[in-house]
DNA sequence: CACTTATAGTTTCGCGGAGAAATTATAACT
DNA sequence: AGTTATAATTTCTCCGCGAAACTATAAGTG
């Protein structure tokens, strides 16, 4: 976006942006670099207006006050976008990629000239909205996205190669980004969650699928070749959709949880309500969500094992199972661990759709900034 | 090792090293360089005596010949050894890692100060045979390495804590470096194997234990915090000592394997007469080595669900099973894969216990070199 | 055979990023 | 007021890198 702007400089303004206002002192310590270059660095980011000085704070002990420099947050704003079968899930946020506005709306088929329309419509509201300048867009879908350019196949929305970024730039002026939606909730995490400070971690979503994102070294590893969703967890568990015995999909999405729950109950039975029957005490609904929050350990457990990963954050809209059943969870984790002191604890992230639409914005965030 | 060199230098080395003789211009356009920058890279090298010019080649069409750099191969000697609870396996090498000598000696006892005079007493044997200088000794064992220094934590060893390299540097004058054995054997295939290639890639070995090293992004993912020789496969499977039902120790180690087949049969069964038998058609064998396949190819599933890496590499003693009954395999692989196109088809490395040893003097080749 | 074209490698030179040392700006303690 | 400590800047210099020009070598061309 600023191709004018050296490497370092970047580096120094992502730091700012993702762990908050420092000295150029405390920039040089943790980037290894030496006050004078830090001066150099910082002066073309002041100009350019992408960080500013805020007042000096005093450090107790004596010597020269130092200046913090911080980003400024709210000159431009991001849009988000995420597709879901159903909606479309849009926020508006600032730099920090905190939701200053948001839409849901009714996804009007799967057609895609008409999802282009809907797309190009929820981001000039949303950006009629702004007030200031939106410095760019970001789309995400499930499924798997080529090059930020192409829906290479996404099941959910029945797209195959379908040129999205490209269809939707010739009806949005501002620079569009396209995602993988699990892809963007991990860069969410990355620069403003938890992985913030670590540099090694592993999300996984629970809701109508299953999500899995991988951040080694500080970057995302692509993990879309094969999904998470059919990690196999217990053979003689229910069946999937796509005929798996016991896979992830048959035991913790919304729906396989919902569908099993109505059966033994003879009568329909939502997923809110599954987890409402399970806190109450209903045993088919305790069981079904035990057993799905068993099977998230389950897979916790072989993150680790083949990753080396040992922070795991739990998200999704279906989250709520494993606060619910937090035993059964655990028994997946280390049922099988060999007595190895067991990893660290899971965070949980509690999550509505729109954080899936904030992942989007992120998407743009990351990929404009500076 | 020679600490003056500049990294860009460095780098040049390691890529005539791990992809043979080539030309200054080839590599310049290799590594993103200009032809100038090249020759001045390569200038040091050749002081050094790390690479020399081959005899000009010519290429057809026509222009100037170019001049092929080579690394000096057999100037300087490695040893490699491989510490197991039963034997001590040791291999001298030369720079490309090709074994010029080796010995198998039982291991006396556990005991650390035995174990460290042996070492060092094969050391010597092999520096003796070795007839040039040798640069560096790697020494291996399976569990957990601390830093290169400690042996942090081996149940095969019953070691803890124990600061092997220091204790063998005092009875070893050559350069000494420590490491995980599946961490060499991982090295050696990223140097000098299948993985030279790629930059991503797991390997599998299957053998008196079961052994898991991936590489993402060119570099040795840590994945040892909780090993893959639990990774549940078939909770109904068969019990591995650890009190796991179904996991992979319990369907692909060498010892259980034999155990089944034992039983099955009513007579101790070795685990090359497993194999043996399976081949020959013995329904009992047959079943426990389809069944091993199986596991192997669900492990496979799995890697590829978690890391997003696609080139498997399998290997280890036992790795021959997986030729036994390559419809297991397969099936293990694609049961859960959901239609996805499946990956590409793993690369079976045969191996006997020496390439352990190899894997050891490659952490000595690339922690020395140049 | 001289001349052109093509490719490999080197030399020269200047730019730009980085740190060492010295300098300036503040702040607190004595 | 003088001393000490910390932050930020200026000055100077070093060094890695590539552009341009040059040398070396080989093959085609009339």
């Amino acid at each position: 976006m600023r191709p004018d702007l050296p490497d370092a400089s970047k580096a120094v303004a992502v730091d700012v942006l993702v762990h908050g206002a420092q000295s150029r002192v405390q920039l040089a310590k943790k980037t290894g670099l030496s006050a004078p270059t830090l001066t150099r660095l910082v002066r073309p980011l002041l100009d350019a207006g992408v960080l500013v000085e805020r007042d000096s704070v005093r450090t107790p002990g004596r010597g020269r006050s130092s200046v913090l420099l911080d980003v400024v947050a709210d000159d431009y704003r991001y849009i988000g976008v995420k597709l879901t079968t159903e909606s479309i899930y849009a926020v508006l946020t600032n730099l920090r990629a905190e939701v200053l506005a948001s839409e849901t709306l009714p996804e009007p088929s799967l057609n895609v000239p008409e999802v282009v329309s809907s797309v190009a419509g929820v981001v000039s509201r949303m950006a009629a909205k702004a007030g200031r300048p939106v410095r760019g867009v970001g789309v995400t879908v499930g499924g798997r996205v080529d090059k930020g350019e192409t829906v290479a196949d996404s099941p959910f929305l029945d797209w195959h190669e379908v040129p999205f970024r490209t269809l939707l730039a010739e009806r949005v002026d501002v620079p569009l980004f396209l995602a993988n939606d699990v892809v963007g909730l991990t860069l969410a995490q990355q620069w403003f969650g938890y992985g913030r400070t670590y540099r090694d971690f592993a999300l996984l979503t629970v809701g109508a699928g299953v999500g899995y994102g991988l951040v080694i070294n500080h970057e995302v590893v692509p993990t879309l070749v094969s999904p998470i969703g059919h990690l196999p967890v217990d053979p003689h568990g229910p069946l999937c959709p796509a005929g798996h015995r016991g896979c992830m999909t048959a035991f913790v999405t919304s729906r396989a949880m919902a569908n099993t729950v109505s059966l033994a109950r003879g009568r329909s039975t939502t997923y809110d309500e599954v987890l409402k029957l399970a806190e109450s005490g209903d045993p088919a609904a305790a069981r079904v969500v035990a057993e799905a929050a068993h099977a998230v350990g389950r897979a916790m457990a072989a993150i680790t094992s083949l990753t080396g990963v040992e922070r795991i954050i739990l998200s999704g809209e279906g989250v709520r199972l494993v606060e619910i059943a937090p035993d059964s969870l655990h028994d997946g984790r280390v049922e099988y661990a060999d007595g190895q002191a067991s990893a660290l604890d899971p965070v949980i992230r509690p999550m509505n759709f729109l954080e899936w639409a904030r992942g989007a914005a992120v998407v743009a965030i990351q990929a404009s900034f500076p």
